[in-house]
DNA sequence: AATGAATGAGGCTTCATTCAT
DNA sequence: GATGAATGAAGCCTCATTCAT
């Protein structure tokens, strides 16, 4: 007998839940102080239920990373028109976006910048950020470059300049505690504009 | 009877030994999976020997995480001078100096991503951190302040430009994987710059 | 509502499935690790099949260990006449469906093995087999008897015989690799008959 | 500074405890069942000291196995000269030995049994007493050609009398409860010997 | 000071059994 | 009857820390 639609569903949830919990813990405490007793105390869920939707400690790290990735962030970090008609409009709606998304992602940043860091210890999850940051900075030139073209920006070495776009959107994360951050979300996209070589 | 001249010269090295082991595996695998036994094993010291010199696993890690700081780092990145007469020239061999350091500084990098990922864990090395951070943040602003007195620098938030700063510096450490960043060492130094507003 | 005909039959034969690989698995494997879950893929049943099919682990082991006694082997085993007129043809006839019985239960005699190995953890399947053993020995005995009787063997004190023989037949399916048992099936006569003290 | 002789001889004791009770509960309750918990009480000894002495449960099973053969039963069970001058005395005497050596045995075998029974599940151990039955065999192998030689015993196919031999000494460990073995023990002769093929 | 054996708490994982659908 | 998700007890193993020598 399968499950019902009802059961379907209320596993799904039962999942997301926990998945929202490790993922707050895994940032919030590292990869081996979070315990999988934990996890399925915050998620309200019995231990063995953790089992249940991941096979074990590592894969349920690994979707912790990997899926707000696929289901958010992807998407966001790279919705800007490299061949848009105004460039220097969409150049700074793009930067707009990427400072909101980093300082939203917050929690989620903590673990991004542990699997980064540690990128020996956490292979997997590592292969698909770093596939991700390629692709996003492959985009990224593509606006430089059409960017420079028409004028609205100066002349830089590309590659150059969107890693040092990306290492600054990754740094800021580092410098400030939590309150902080927030306090100044507004005024970090005029050092990252900056970062683009604007034409005065 | 007290120890000879001797005896102390080889209890400080043998010190040193184990705190250079343990900085590199807390840098490498993380303040868990770094056990006492890998260090002593690493430093080629008995398991034992390691409680002689560091109280307990803590302090270890609280000195791996400061000692070079202390010894090393503070001093060569604080070595510029705000009041200099020629600010251009200063503030280029400041950026100079200060890209060398970072790159230098990988492995200890590692610890320090670490530290201020996960700051509620690492309450003690954090705040060690955190106030060189501000030390450090302070100078900064006043050279950047200076520099644009003297029209070497556009006008800005002096502030938000020197965390700016400071971002970048410890963002692109998360950006490339080890090989990436020694090839493109030089060409940082022109976004570093870049973030500093200067006068064309 | 009754089960109608072809329900039944359908239950049946599941049951026999489930036993089956249960008999498979516990032989190979042993007790603990044979697990429900194994079972039930292996007869490609649902996991919760076998809790509808056998009250628990314990009955599921004391079933495999029982069923193929009663359905299959005590009969053949106990299939000789102590009373034959001809009774060297009969002994014969015995020993060679003997030994093609215990090559033919390879499988299920290591499951025998463990729990006359391990009688304590096993009580009760070992009651039976237990019970069974002094069945045959005592029929045994019979033959053993009447073949002395009528010249056909040596004299010798048929308790131990019988139990020499019982201890041999056990004892063969030890000493070989599965291959090597079937090469030499046929020798195995030759020993099991010299162990009742043929006259020559 | 290295351990002192007293401290060696200490250590040498916990392990030889340690290892002792261990065969105890793996014969009794098999493999799965023996905890290290319950070898580390029933030693005297802590949890954590059953690791100090060896890597994991399944090295403590494999030196549960292994070392009683290589420090008492091998050289016992090899004890006798198969170019002995009165080779019907020698034989007499080498069973005696086995018989004797087979019942003292008993809690030993039923580990025997466990891993022949189970080869599949523990290879290594099993490797070992494999080979160890095999230059069993070969030596017994030549007793009997010698026998048979010197008109000592009827002719009979070596490998498979040899094999019989072995397999019978085997059998009757599961042939009876402890009690009844150790009854009959002096009787066990007997059948053993009748399977060499004796002259009459 | 140096060594490494002793200890046991705590973490991950497995799995028999229950039970709602 | 059939299914498989939910549960938590129990086992193996690791490892920081203590301490006798």
């Amino acid at each position: 007998m399968p499950l019902s639609h009802k059961q379907m569903k209320a596993m799904e949830q039962k999942r997301e839940k926990i998945l929202e919990q490790a993922i707050l813990l895994f940032a919030e405490q590292g990869y081996e102080s979070t315990t999988i007793a934990k996890v399925a105390k915050a998620a309200g869920v019995s231990f063995g239920s953790v089992f249940t939707y991941f096979e074990n400690k590592d894969q349920l790290f690994y979707h912790a990373v990997t899926e707000p990735l696929e289901k958010q962030y992807r998407e966001a970090m790279l919705d800007f028109n490299p061949n848009a008609e105004d460039l220097l409009t969409e150049i700074k709606s793009m930067i707009d976006k990427h400072i909101t998304i980093f300082i939203e992602m917050r929690t989620y940043l903590q673990l991004v910048v542990q699997v980064i860091g540690q990128h020996t210890k956490f292979p997997e999850p590592f292969k698909v950020l770093d596939e991700f940051s390629l692709t996003f900075i492959l985009k990224l030139q593509k606006i430089i470059r059409n960017g420079q073209k028409s004028g609205v920006l100066e002349e830089s070495d590309e590659d150059l300049t969107a890693t040092a776009y990306l290492g600054f959107l990754l740094g800021i994360r580092l410098t400030f505690t939590d309150y902080a951050v927030s306090r100044v979300r507004e005024k970090f996209k005029i050092p990252a504009f900056q970062l683009l070589y604007p034409k005065r």
